[in-house]
DNA sequence: CGATCGTTTGAGTTTGATCAAATGTGGTGG
DNA sequence: CCACCACATTTGATCAAACTCAAACGATCG
């Protein structure tokens, strides 16, 4: 099946074993608040009440702040089958906002589906699991601005949208959609849209990554992954729990 | 009484309202539990099994990362109060190391211990709006520096420990100890040790502030918190939800 | 009283930013 | 189909922020 919540429930899939049942819950509840938003539209802006969870069923989101003269920094995307924080519904208002990149199809859940959702024992967990991992991502990307060079930058990034969507069966071979500008990968990377082209070009040069059409083909994995030091431990529970093969198909 | 627990309770307090009985119930868990580190002593090593809930009852402690090749980022301060996320035991590992700061009391608490805790509804709702302020702290961090200049971020960051130690009673008039090297500092920052040092210079040559003897003194906070953007928000529950005051003193 | 650790200062270098212009590229409408 | 437009990418030249290295200076402590 090819139904609204595939993605999603894929991803909660990686923390936590789901029945049937819980598969068919989240599939029915995501189903009964679709969303479709145009590129470039805001999802959510700061300051709005945060009285609804956000899950991107297909698209790309980016949570991002603006600061008073214009510089943007791009804290997090939010790949198909992302979602936000559940523990976000109990404070007043949402911090950042939030824009989709491409055309985007987003589940809005309110208070009450989400506490519906919470009593089922492995819906809770997957979702905490998930929510531990979104704040290592986080933590990565302190790191990767902190310390690394716009060439490790880059490579790592383009190695973490890699393992993510692989995870849920959004890459063909070494390949993905990446609906992004130089300009944003900037304002995610904190570089600028110039560097950010010559980079680009760097790593193409050295044949390890072309990222041309919003495609992204990684032509040598293993070298990209050594040249950015790139350590997926952040991103996958340590528990290989899956959720069987025919339930997820 | 300024018991084991004060600074933690006075933390959560700020979260939502703690009866007397839940206040109780967490300074019992805290002083059971009491470990004392020394300066520069690992209190978790990234890698160890997650089966204990880090509370810093007195002290700082930083969690941080090192790169292969010995770059570091420090990516979080635990002031006294703070703790780590609870949902950080539902993973097998820690994912990064953390170290005190000086010397740090520390509360380790089971995961049995937790699940009695977070049966007390405003205790798990307090620890649950804490833990997203955290988060909001670290998306922060990323702004900081992945936008701000050197004197921006400086600036930043002692407007936010600032109001963070105001909260549990650690500054007298506009001053607060901190025992961080200007190095230290570096990794938070990403900056050299070198260009903290000249940003503190011009920071005290601008009256704004002074860091000598791991002690900072602000001597101009709007000036400083204009300089530096600063709006401390995200560190704010805005419901000002606040126990009584008897129950703090 | 050395020894150690942290801070301060100077000089030279590097990374990546900025500005400006040229070059693609994809879509739209005549 | 082509002209045109908007937008994104590429390229070059210049510049500034912050880094590195090296050394001197100053505390603090056994």
């Amino acid at each position: 099946m090819s139904a609204a919540a595939s993605r999603w429930i894929r991803r909660l899939a990686r923390f936590a074993a789901l029945t049937l049942e819980e598969q068919r819950v989240l599939e029915e509840v995501a189903s009964n608040s679709v969303f479709r938003h145009a590129s470039h539209e805001n999802v959510a802006k700061a300051g709005d009440p945060a009285d609804r969870l956000l899950v991107v069923l297909e698209g790309l989101v980016y949570r991002y702040r603006l600061l008073p003269d214009g510089r943007r920094q791009i804290l997090a995307y939010l790949l198909a089958g992302d979602m936000c924080d559940p523990r976000e519904l109990l404070i007043p208002q949402v911090g950042e906002s939030m824009c989709a990149l491409g055309p985007a199809e987003i589940a809005m859940l309110s208070v009450n589906v989400v506490q519906r959702l919470e009593r089922h024992p492995s819906i809770a967990l997957a979702m905490a699991r998930y929510s531990v991992m979104q704040q290592s991502i986080t933590r990565e990307w302190l790191i990767n601005v902190g310390q690394r060079t716009a060439f490790e930058r880059l490579g790592h990034l383009i190695c973490e949208l890699y393992v993510r969507l692989e995870a849920v069966g959004l890459t063909q071979d070494h390949m993905f959609d990446l609906p992004l500008t130089q300009a944003e990968l900037g304002d995610t990377l904190a570089l600028s849209a110039v560097h950010v082209n010559r980079t680009l070009m760097e790593l193409r040069r050295l044949k390890l990554v072309t990222f041309q059409n919003r495609q992204v083909v990684i032509h040598d994995y293993a070298a990209l992954q050594a040249a950015a030091s790139f350590d997926p431990a952040y991103l996958v529970t340590q528990e290989k729990l899956r959720v069987s093969a025919e339930n997820l198909a």
